[in-house]
Order: structure tokens, then sequence, then C-alpha cells
DNA sequence: CGCTGCATTGAAATATCTCAATCAATGTGG
DNA sequence: CCACATTGATTGAGATATTTCAATGCAGCG
């Protein structure tokens, strides 16, 4: 199953093997980006939507001296722009970070899709509904965290997310994101993040290698305290048996 | 009608006359709030959602020392939570700002709602992602603007949003925020917003009435510079030739 | 080799916060 | 009517966080 990641540890059991085969038959093609390709640009029109097989990737707004505000990063089993579905043109652009695979989905066919299966509709408006929930979460991350704070809890939201959909192996930290991406997801300069990063290496928070360029988690735990994080707004339903909306009803 | 404000300035014409009524009858009761009532607790787990009549709300997340930070501001035609209908439960409170006379919707009556009409599941499917792409447009106004565009931008949002549903009269500010408020939804310390809005009144963008206490925006044009505002997030008509999702098909 | 991208550091400038205090308007109880 | 508490706006002075600008180092790569 291509999109078998999808709503993983959410709302999986909420979708019936029929529902699940469904949606990958709705998949028009399957296409691979280059790291840091460009994928949407704010304000165009689009007719399809992006699912992420593999990869990673971000969304951005860019500001009047053209410096980027990092508004979203997508893992696989994310959708990257459902929401352009509805909306039919995008708020932000769209660009990968990994080299990544994504499943190409017309809106013609996600129509279609829907429209036999309200159950399904609103399976996908769920998942737009986290994204939401995610990007509250980022304001409160930038209006209330100083920048130790905001990395640390933008590196545990990341750790959750990938442990959720099972890409997390062990405790190095498995996303492509450099000093300054962090730096223009988190409001802050790159310089500052080059501190802030020494910071939590000294304080024995996480590690970096020097050859190989890859982070390692040391002290989850204490970044979750510091970073205020409670995972909670990544689940839509605190408690997973909370949430009988859709599992009551697969189908 | 009593939902007449809607998404008005959006979709409003998306909407047939039998399915405006329709959302109308779908109305379980009304009530009134007291201004900074409370309404809805974070974690809580909720069986119905409230749509603005007449007033204004506020969402927010609390910081690890009780500190607040608003994540969303909701003027009249605004759903305040929506999203709770797929979700279930809240990320966030929600709290009233001025008086207001909310409308209460049953989640069972919303399900009955769109069961029998799909196109309306997804006119409120697109409701809940304008809140979302609110939501990016303040990461970034967080992540990437000073004291001053922050507040700028957050004006510039408000007033737009107002003129889009008709309740701006004249240029006066008819929010009832204070400058705490400001503060709260800008990441900023009071006493900062304090200075910063000194700085906008001595720049000549805006007043402040001693006596009313009532703030009058003078020089919208540069405050939409200086806070970097473009309305085109807010998916209004006029900037939105290119929305033809749910217009196509109305009902 | 000499690129290029990314991480790193220093020093000075600036934005913002903290804490403490004052003021004006409003509302309350007596 | 006054005394008093409350709320929101305002200000000052010093401390701190963050930015800016400029420079260096290090690794991979053609």
């Amino acid at each position: 199953m291509i999109t078998e990641l999808y709503l993983k540890g959410r709302l999986r059991h909420g979708l019936s093997q029929e529902e699940a085969e469904a949606i990958d038959d709705a998949i028009d093609h399957v296409i691979t980006l280059e790291p840091r390709e460009k994928l949407v640009t704010r304000g165009e029109k689009v007719e399809q939507s992006y699912y992420i097989i593999d990869g990673s990737m971000m969304r951005c707004i860019d500001d009047a001296r053209g410096f980027r505000q990092i508004v979203g990063l997508q893992v696989p089993g994310d959708w990257v722009d459902l929401h352009s579905f509805p909306m039919k043109r995008l708020d932000h652009d769209v660009h990968a970070l990994a080299a990544s695979r994504l499943a190409v989905f017309r809106h013609e066919r996600l129509q279609k899709l829907i429209d036999d299966r309200p159950h399904l509709a609103r399976i996908m408006w769920f998942s737009t509904l986290l994204d939401a929930a995610m990007h509250r979460e980022w304001i409160f991350r930038l209006g209330r965290l100083n920048a130790e704070g905001r990395i640390a809890h933008l590196i545990c939201e990341l750790l959750e997310r990938l442990r959720l959909v099972g890409r997390l192996e062990e405790s190095s930290f498995p996303f492509p994101l450099t000093q300054q991406d962090f730096a223009e997801a988190s409001g802050i300069t790159t310089t500052h993040a080059n501190r802030t990063f020494r910071l939590l290496r000294e304080r024995g928070l996480l590690d970096h290698d020097e050859n190989t360029r890859e982070m390692t988690i040391i002290d989850e735990q204490s970044l979750r305290e510091l970073g205020e994080f409670k995972p909670d707004y990544l689940y839509g339903e605190g408690a997973l048996h909370l949430n009988t909306a859709f599992a009551d009803k697969p189908a």
C-alpha cells in the first residue's frame, strides 16, 4: 500500500481496508523531487494535491526582503497541500527538503473519491485539521518561547511525528534540516540558532557529529520540558479512544 | 437569517438559499456571553460547535507559567470551533472578548445536515481551512516581523475581516482588544505593546482617544506596508476570481 | 585545487523584557 | 458625595535576548 502511513497512529483504525484501497486507487501518478526542489508557488492555481510517500517537505512564506518563514514541515504519511483541494490555490510556497517521493492526486479524482464515500471526506477534513492544530502550536511556540524553547519544541514535534509513522530509528535525528532551516522555522537568525544549538549541546540535551553532520537526541525528556512540549495536539483526540467520531463508522 | 454573515465576502454566493436556510434550521439554540466569559476549556470533550452572530471571541493556549498566547480571534460570521466537530475536543481555550451572541449547533445535528448535503460538508471544511490560512499568516507575523509590524499586521487583518462581513463603520477600530490583548496575540510584553502603540501614534498611523479609549485608524495603507499585510490569505471575493471550488456547484 | 554550503565565533548594536511606579477613568459601597 | 479598589494605559531605568556584520573553519566536490 502506497499510502499506508496516512494517519498512522491517529485514525488508521478508522479506515476500512476498502477505503484504504480506494485512496491508493485514486493516485494519478508518483513523482520524485530533488532535495530543495520547489513544488508549488504561492497564489498559483492548482488542480492536484500531493501526499508524501517518502522524504520531507516544507511550506513557507517569504517576507518583503525575501527572507523565509517556514510555516509547516511535512513528513511521510502527510498530505502536503490537501487544503488546496477545497481552496484551489495556496497561500504559501512548497519545497522539498530531502529527496522525496510523492503521490499525486488530481482534484477531480479526489472529488469522485469522496462523492462515493462521505466518510473519506471527513477523514480528509480531519487531516487538514491536524495541520491547523500544529499551526496553532507553532503560534504558541513563536509567541511564548525563547530561542532555546522554540528549537526544543520543534525537535520534539518532529521526533513525535516520525515516531507515529514509524520512521524514527534509534535516537538520531533523521530530518534534513540545516541550522538555517531551524532558524527560519523558529523566527530567529541563523547565528542565534547556532548559538542555541551550542547551548543545548553544552547542557547535554543533544549532540552533533562533526563528520556525519548528524544530530543525536540525548535527553528528549529535558527537551520536552524546555519546549513545554505536550504532544496531545498531534493526535486530534488526546487519548485515541476519545475520538469516536469516525472510528464508529468505518465506511 | 441568523447566519447571514457566514462566509460573507468569501463564498456566500456558493451557498444556495436552500442551503443557507438549512444551516439556520440546524441551530439548536442561541446563547449570550458576558465580556471575557470563558466558553470552552482545552482538552474538554465537546458535543457542539458555536457560530458568532454578534460579538467577538479569542482562542488561547497558556504557557507553563500561566501566561496566555492568543492563537486566534473570531468575528461575527465565524465559527469559533467548528473543528471540534471532527476533532471532538479542542487544543485551546475559548473566551469571549466583547459581550457576544452565539448560535449553538449540536454535532449530531451538523452530522445530519451534511449527511443530506455533501456540498455543505465541503463548505464547512472550507471555513476551517480559512482558519488554518490565518494561522499560517500569524506564524509569519510572529516569526518575521518586529513588534511594530506584528501589531500593524494584526490591525490590518481585523479591519479587513470586519470589512468583509460588513461590520466596519468608518475608520475607528471596533474591536474590544486591550493593549495586553494585542501583546498576548503578538508574542510581546504588555509594556512593549504600549511603547509600540506610542510609536505608531507618533508616526500618525493611528490615534487613541483618551476619554472613550477608542482607537482610530488614520493611515491604513502605511499600516499595511509596515505589517507586510497582503489580504490574499483571507480568500476574499475581491482577490478571488481563482477560487471556484464551491462556487461551481451550489447544491 | 579552489569552489560551495554549512557550522562556528566575536564584538557591537538594537530590540525587547523585567520590575517598579504612576496616572486616569470607572465602579462600588457607605 | 467621598473613599477606595480596580482596570488599563503609561513611563523609566537597567538587564537580557537577539540581531547584525564580519570573519573563520571545515568538509565534500568538480
